[in-house]
DNA sequence: TAAGTTATTTCGCGGGTCGAAATAACCTAA
DNA sequence: TTAGGTTATTTCGACCCGCGAAATAACTTA
């Protein structure tokens, strides 16, 4: 039950001004003040702020139009974000122009079972090698599992011994001197398809389909963390024709039950198939057209779109985005598409889109880096 | 795909200045400056607008608390806000305070089919009768179906000859000299239930269940419309072990065959009672304890449950609240809750409410009322 | 090289908020 | 009943923000 923490310094115009000019959309002073609508001194004191900190930087002159030549604004070339995905057996970072633009990612070995400390040196190793000759502007940090994103700390009691009340904002802040921001990875992926996609308006549900099925819900170009940080959960929708399976949750009939790719794993072996061990097997066995595969990944997308169908009409977003690596099957998209097309209000449909992500496996470290920027671009000025 | 549109001088200051005002938690200046935690002069210009907009009125001076008496402010005594609620054969019309509250109601006889005008002309003289000797500080209006808030008008073809497309709201603007708001009944039904509950913070649900079923969505106070303003359709959610009943969708065991109470009177029917023609008949039955009818509205409930567990688990709202004739009856809402913490995930229910309504039948005039004075005071100051 | 064009900065205004001080309107107790 | 303490409200000067007009800067072009 926190508190609303105080409304960041949300200058509007100054985030607009670096949003123009991360996406070239705006090249001068002037350019911005046209596109923006504002009057062209108030961008002049809004574009020396942000040079002053070292966000914006003068890169010579452009082309005259006939007259005097625009002085060219850039984001400052020596300035990074880092992030880094915490998972289960290894840690993806990410290195970050101000742009947001992912320059590079490494993946590291890591067990969040080690705790807190031992898993964070590593990453801040790695994030030491990454800054050297830049500046680090800010970090974003995804953890699998409810953050609460105030503290800065794994929320609940889960499978993370140690982790839960571990302040990994604060001590990455304390680490490496600079803004840290951390939320959970269904978030953080909805988060970064979202700007990528519709920069900060409209709504989405990102799904990530993979072993297991998770999502992350965008209203307004914000996050939606719901009352108690649990919203996006639709692994637990109850299907309809899914046999009863029991679940993790003690109910049975859940999605997670049929469509994920654990549950296909499982599908496999029921059948006498022991080729798959994983949800990757059953996807390369998919792609080789294997029948049995193909007809369970299929059946899966269905499921999904079921489940989907249900949060569309509801929610009526502007776009369904799908990561994950069961995402990679054009099958599941398909069956995905057919279904929440075929049970969906017309209007709710209408205009909607339902695609796989074009930030792909990078989505979370795209959204850490956005969140990241947002907040520490608004704690720089 | 309407832009959006410009904002609202939303002072911010002022909206809230009245809000505790209304709310009794500030009587005078002082503790206006106190409460809202800004400078004693700034409250001092902002009330003056106010008293000068003719919203609030100086009510005499209230008594020392060892010095200077505060001066008692309130809502102007003479001003009103009126709302209407446009059914299917019948208008509810409201007249408000300035808080908000419900004075009295009227409800007259009307036939949408007759078209706008006629319709509208009857409810204006309904205003027009309630505000002798008040001044209309806003009206707002309720229609049945999908509205674009953005001309005021029916959005989408439907069962209303002559309705979509006619512009509601600058119409009665035009007739009654003042801001007039234009939303549909489940947007507004969930946003007077919600301000009447949480204020301007929090999210919730508002269902209303009667002979169809329908809800709106509160997102952080604010009314969640989705991309074609068609969010809160619950109806055709998949209910497993429905029977595959065919809706008028086109497809087949969606929420409403089931749980509707137009499938209960079906219901009745198919199982050789004719005792009941309308929804009312059978939770009449209900509570007079028939078999048949408490049984059917308890699975109702359940079903019911069952699709909010998803809506539940997926969106995570602090309450979900039930309107509608249905509503009324306990078993039906015990149903409700016993599915939704059966079946959702333990987080998401850990401190949901699930609660009749407490604006009951007039939780759209409620919404419309607050709608208007939301919309009407930005207008005044 | 003057004239026209475009880019950017300077400057003064109005609106909003603030804190400090002044003023107003009490209570209390000698 | 009057001085002294207390509370409520207003006045005042200062600051920040965004604006538009005008000045300035830096061109291009004839």
């Amino acid at each position: 039950m926190a508190d609303t923490p105080d409304r960041t310094t949300d200058d509007g115009h100054s985030r607009r001004i670096l949003d123009l000019v991360a996406r070239g959309e705006a090249r001068s002073r002037s350019e911005l003040a046209s596109v923006l609508g504002i009057a062209a001194s108030t961008v002049g004191i809004r574009v020396q702020a942000l040079l002053d900190a070292g966000i914006l930087q003068e890169a010579g002159t452009g082309t005259s139009r006939g007259g005097r030549r625009p002085r060219v604004l850039q984001l400052a070339a020596d300035g990074i974000v880092l992030s880094v995905d915490l998972g289960g057996g290894h840690a993806r970072i990410g290195r970050h122009a101000l742009s947001g633009a992912l320059l590079d990612t490494r993946s590291i070995a890591i067990d969040l079972a080690d705790g807190p400390l031992p898993t964070l040196d590593r990453v801040s190793s790695v994030f030491d090698e990454l800054s050297v000759d830049a500046r680090i502007h800010a970090i974003g940090v995804s953890l699998p599992g409810p953050v609460d994103i105030a503290t800065g700390s794994v929320d609940q009691p889960s499978r993370m011994p140690g982790w839960p009340g571990f302040r990994v904002g604060e001590h990455m802040a304390a680490r490496h001197g600079t803004t840290v921001v951390v939320d959970n990875d269904a978030n953080l992926a909805a988060l970064g398809e979202h700007r990528e996609q519709f920069g900060h308006a409209h709504h989405s549900i990102t799904v990530k389909a993979g072993t297991a099925i998770g999502s992350g819900i965008i209203v307004d170009g914000l996050v939606h963390r719901g009352a108690t940080g649990a919203a996006g959960d639709i692994t637990h929708t109850r299907i309809d024709g899914s046999g009863d399976i029991p679940c993790s949750c003690g109910n049975t009939g859940c999605l997670e039950t049929v469509a994920s790719g654990a549950s296909l794993v499982r599908q496999m072996r029921e059948r006498g198939d022991e080729r798959a061990r994983t949800t990757a097997d059953v996807l390369t066995l998919a792609r080789d057209a294997d029948p049995l595969a193909t007809t369970l990944v299929r059946t899966a997308g269905t499921h999904l779109g079921q489940a989907l169908s249900g949060v569309v009409n509801f929610f009526n977003p502007h776009a369904v985005f799908l990561t994950g690596s069961m995402s990679a099957s054009e099958p599941f998209i398909a069956a995905v598409r057919s279904r929440v097309y075929e049970a969906c209000h017309p209007l709710a449909t209408q205009h909607l889109r339902i695609e796989s992500a074009v930030t792909g496996a990078d989505a979370i470290l795209h959204g850490a880096a956005r969140l990241a920027l947002e907040e520490g671009t608004a704690a720089a000025i």
